[in-house]
DNA sequence: CCTACTTTGTGCGTACTTTCACAAGGGCGT
DNA sequence: ACGCCCTTGTGAAAGTACGCACAAAGTAGG
């Protein structure tokens, strides 16, 4: 039952391990377009703003990729890191709802630097559909099905209003589209094959708000020297 | 030594249940909205797509604010999180790169209606600079000190491109700000008495991507029924 | 007042995460 | 060819988080 064939790396990697790497990688492709070869788990580590023992176990997980006394090849990795989050492949993304963020988020050029390619933009305001966004028309809500189907589009993005969301979210699952990301500010009900990741810009400032009204509470919490600032979700 | 007089919460709360705290209050609100008194931890739980175990837990934090056999009284439980959260006052926000994704964000209007009243619009590009975006008039970055300090401001926000948003945050820092939400693709470095928390589309799409490999690869993984899609962060 | 029923609050076992600390591996200088 | 020194990879410990299952507490009805 062992279907270790190829690598060694195991199935299971940790969730907060998954978090991290595309940390990682972004840092190591800082790194080698500033042409460095090898990088140790301890810089690399102070880089991407964690603990160099638990950037080591993450690796550890994709396999033992680096060489002791020397530090990891930074191009090797790279290559690792990207084969191990599917980013070998291009991913095809659909935008709905083309408001204030969807415009920004259709504008913005990060994502196709990174293997996301944005396939469609859908709206149901008939005074936006038609409408050139970032090089893209955009199309009626009803078609999302057969775009979503002849584009094969892998992400569906729902930056609508939270009342359509989950609508939305029901008619991209229908399509076939099994990762959700999700703007709205609502829960979404989706089967269990369906990933759904959530940003949401209240939650992260009452969550601030919070940890500000304790620090303003209590006193100035101990202090010593300066960290970095990772997620701390 | 023990400050324990008001109220029976303990300073500790989890981080992970700060985190679902605003889950929660949506929920409740929108409950509130609709008219329901009172809600068990069994349909709160599931609106807001966690186990109800989890959901009594974490309020068990605040409080015993539940009455058994009933359930928890809407509004006071409102208040009780509201409060918790430091959602009874009023925070100042200040947004620092008034781009693409900056000017969605001020143009939002969901954060004024939570207690986050944007004060200041920050650019260092002249062109941009003495527009008018949401009500506001953008300010050079230079001016960022004078504001900070003038408006009381305690979150900043960095919507500035990845190569700036380290000295702009450095300036938030040094003004006072000790909230941070980074939406710039890079590890913010700060002193330890200041939070940072940060959105990064990137990184969530990268995410997606290794679980959609996934899928692809082996077979659909194990589940049963259907689930709420919550933070898997 | 007493019984039946509902729902909270939490003790406890399990699983995941982080961190420490060090043996083992590997390069490099001599 | 050897030994020193650096850095990895990983057991083990400590800290968090989760979810089951149930006693305790409260409601409602007779
Ligand atoms: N703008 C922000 O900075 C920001 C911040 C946090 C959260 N959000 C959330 O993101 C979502 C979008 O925000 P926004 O500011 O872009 O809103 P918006 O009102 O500017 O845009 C929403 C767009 O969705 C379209 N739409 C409505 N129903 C639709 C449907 N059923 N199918 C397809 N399209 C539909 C509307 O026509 C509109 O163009 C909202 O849920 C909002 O709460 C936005
Ligand atoms: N647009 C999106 O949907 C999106 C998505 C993910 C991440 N991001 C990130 O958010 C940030 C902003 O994205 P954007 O699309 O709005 O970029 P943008 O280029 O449209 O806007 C950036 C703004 O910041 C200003 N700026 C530059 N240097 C500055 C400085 N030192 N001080 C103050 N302002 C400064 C620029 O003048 C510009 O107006 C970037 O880091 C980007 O990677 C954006």
């Amino acid at each position: 039952m062992t279907p270790r064939s190829p690598r060694p790396r195991d199935r299971g990697i940790p969730e907060a391990t998954v978090a991290r790497l595309p940390v990682y990688l972004r840092a190591l492709q800082g790194m080698a377009e500033r042409g460095t070869l090898t990088i140790s788990s301890e810089d690399l580590a102070s880089i991407a703003g964690v603990n160099s023992a638990k950037l080591r176990k993450d690796l550890s997980h994709l396999g033992s990729y680096g060489t002791r006394g020397v530090g990891y090849d930074v191009d090797y990795l790279v290559y690792q890191i990207s084969r191990e989050l599917g980013l070998t492949q291009d991913w095809t993304v659909a935008i709905a709802g083309v408001g204030n963020l969807g415009r920004a988020l259709a504008n913005y050029g990060g994502f196709g630097t990174r293997g996301f390619r944005i396939a469609a933009l859908f709206d149901a305001d008939l005074r936006v559909v038609g409408d050139e966004v970032a090089g893209l028309v955009v199309r009626h809500i009803d078609t999302l099905e057969d775009v979503v189907g002849s584009e094969d589009v892998a992400i569906g993005v729902i930056a609508t209003p939270a009342v359509s969301a989950q609508g939305v979210c029901d008619r991209f699952v229908e399509a076939g589209v099994t990762s959700v990301l999700n703007f709205a500010p609502v829960v979404l009900n989706v089967p269990p094959a369906v990933d759904v990741r959530k940003v949401d810009l209240s939650i992260e400032l009452q969550i601030l708000a919070f940890h500000e009204q304790r620090k303003a509470d209590g006193q100035a919490p101990p202090e010593a020297g300066w960290i970095d600032a990772t997620e701390k979700t």
